[in-house]
DNA sequence: TATGCGTGGAC
DNA sequence: TGTCCAAGCAT
C-alpha cells in the first residue's frame, strides 16, 4: 500500500472538504486576481506569488494588468517594459519566462491558455504547483496545487514528519491531495488550503483555536503543531565585495550596462562595477583601468561617496560606490548605454542599484 | 537532488 | 540584528 493511502486512513475527506470550503467561502480575502477567473490573470498572479507575499504582489498585479491586460498585449510587449513592470519584485526570470510562455500560448494555442496538465506544464516557468493552480482555479480541474502552505497544513493535519525541504516530499503531498481533493470544487479546495495556511495555519504560532478544520488535525490532537512541518535549513550565504561607479559625461548622462541574459538579475541594468577583494576596494587607479578594459571607457574615478549593503537570499553584496567622469567617447551598443537621468527611469534596475542611484542623488 | 535565483516583512 | 521566510522553477 502506498504511503499516501496509509496516511489518509481514518481521515474524513468529505467532511474535511465541506469544512474547508465553507470556511473559505466565508473568510476569503478580497484580492484583485479573485475578481474573475480569467486564466491569463490567474496565471500572472500565480507567477507573481511564487515565493512572494500577497501584500507585495497586489500593487504589481494592478500595474502589470493595466499595462498588459491580455495575452496579446504581453506577447507583443517589449521585454524591457515587462522587466520594468517587474522591477523590485525579484526573481526576474519569472517575468521573462512568463512572456516567453505567453508568446507560446499566443502563437501555438491561439491565445487560449491550455487546460490540460500535459500542455500547460510544458510552458516556461510553469511547474507542478502553477499547473495545478491554473487548472483548478481557472478551469475547475481537480489537480493538486502543492505549495509551501499546502505542505505545512497537511503535514499538521496528517502528522507527516517528512522533510518538506526535500524535493521528493512534494510528491507525497501531491499523492495525498489526489486522494482528498474535492472534485466538485477543486478551486476553492486548493485556494482554501493556501488561505488557511496564510491566515490560520501559519508557520509560527498557528491559530488552532480559530481553525475550521481543527477536528481533522492530528498535530493539534497530539499537541505537536509547533513542531511541524519538519524543514531543514539552508546553508548560510556568502559575502561579495564590489566596487561600483556612477560615471557621468559633460552632458550629465550616466553610463549603464545590461547584465547577462542568464544568472543573477539577468537582463537588468546596472552601474559599471567589479568584484574586488576588500583591500582593492579603495584603489581608484585599478578601478579606472578595469572600466577601460571591461567597458572601453576612458574615465577618471573620483571619491567614494557611499557603501551599500544588499542582502540576497543566498548572497550579500557590499558595494563601495564611487563617482567618476567619462573623459573620451564611449562606444554604445545594446548592452552599454549613456542615458540622461530622466531616461534612466525607463530601465529596470535591481534594488541594489536603485539604492546606488538614491545615494548619488543625495550626494550631488 | 541540490543549488541558484530577490525582496521586504515579521519576529 | 540575525533568521526565516512567501502561493516555486530551472538546471
Amino acid at each position: 500500500m502506498k504511503q499516501s493511502e496509509q496516511l489518509i486512513k481514518g481521515f474524513d475527506a468529505k467532511q474535511f472538504q465541506h469544512d474547508l470550503i465553507s470556511w473559505f467561502e466565508q473568510e476569503q480575502r478580497i484580492l484583485p486576481w479573485r475578481e474573475d477567473q480569467d486564466p491569463y490573470k490567474v496565471w500572472v498572479s500565480e507567477i507573481m506569488l511564487q515565493q512572494t507575499r500577497v501584500d507585495t504582489v497586489i500593487p504589481y498585479f494592478h500595474n502589470f494588468i493595466s499595462k498588459f491586460p491580455t495575452i496579446k498585449h504581453l506577447a507583443e510587449a517589449d521585454e524591457e517594459d515587462v522587466l520594468k513592470a517587474w522591477e523590485g519584485l525579484g526573481y526576474y526570470s519569472r517575468a521573462r519566462n512568463l512572456q516567453t510562455a505567453v508568446k507560446e500560448v499566443h502563437e501555438t494555442y491561439g491565445g487560449i491558455v491550455p487546460n490540460t496538465p500535459q500542455d500547460i506544464s510544458k510552458l516556461k516557468g510553469v511547474g507542478p504547483y502553477t499547473t495545478g493552480a491554473i487548472l483548478s482555479i481557472a478551469y475547475g480541474v481537480p489537480e493538486p496545487a502543492v505549495d509551501g502552505n499546502v505542505m505545512r497544513v497537511f503535514s499538521r493535519l496528517l502528522s507527516i514528519w517528512d522533510d518538506i525541504a526535500k524535493p521528493k516530499t512534494r510528491k507525497l503531498f501531491e499523492d495525498v491531495i489526489r486522494l482528498v481533493i474535492s472534485n466538485e470544487n477543486p478551486s476553492f479546495f486548493n485556494q482554501g488550503l493556501m488561505e488557511l495556511g496564510a491566515l490560520i495555519c501559519t508557520p509560527t504560532s498557528p491559530s488552532c483555536l480559530l481553525c475550521p478544520v481543527r477536528e481533522h488535525c492530528r498535530a493539534f490532537d497530539e499537541g505537536v503543531q509547533d513542531e511541524l512541518p519538519v524543514k531543514t535549513k539552508k546553508k548560510a550565504n556568502r559575502i561579495l565585495h564590489l566596487a561600483a561607479v556612477v560615471l557621468t559625461d559633460e552632458q550629465n548622462r550616466v553610463l549603464i550596462h545590461k547584465r547577462p541574459e542568464k544568472g543573477l538579475l539577468a537582463n537588468l541594468w546596472e552601474f559599471p562595477n567589479a568584484e574586488v577583494d576588500t583591500e582593492m576596494n579603495l584603489d581608484q587607479e585599478r578601478l579606472q583601468m578595469y572600466v577601460k578594459e571591461a567597458y572601453g571607457a576612458e574615465v577618471t574615478i573620483g571619491d567614494s561617496f557611499a557603501t551599500i549593503q544588499h542582502i540576497f537570499s543566498h548572497l550579500t553584496w557590499k558595494i563601495n560606490v564611487y563617482e567618476g567622469k567619462i573623459m573620451g567617447s564611449v562606444q554604445e551598443d545594446d548592452k552599454l548605454k549613456l542615458v540622461t537621468f530622466e531616461e534612466l527611469e525607463k530601465y529596470a534596475l535591481p534594488v541594489s542599484h536603485q539604492n546606488i542611484l538614491k545615494a548619488y542623488r543625495s550626494y550631488e
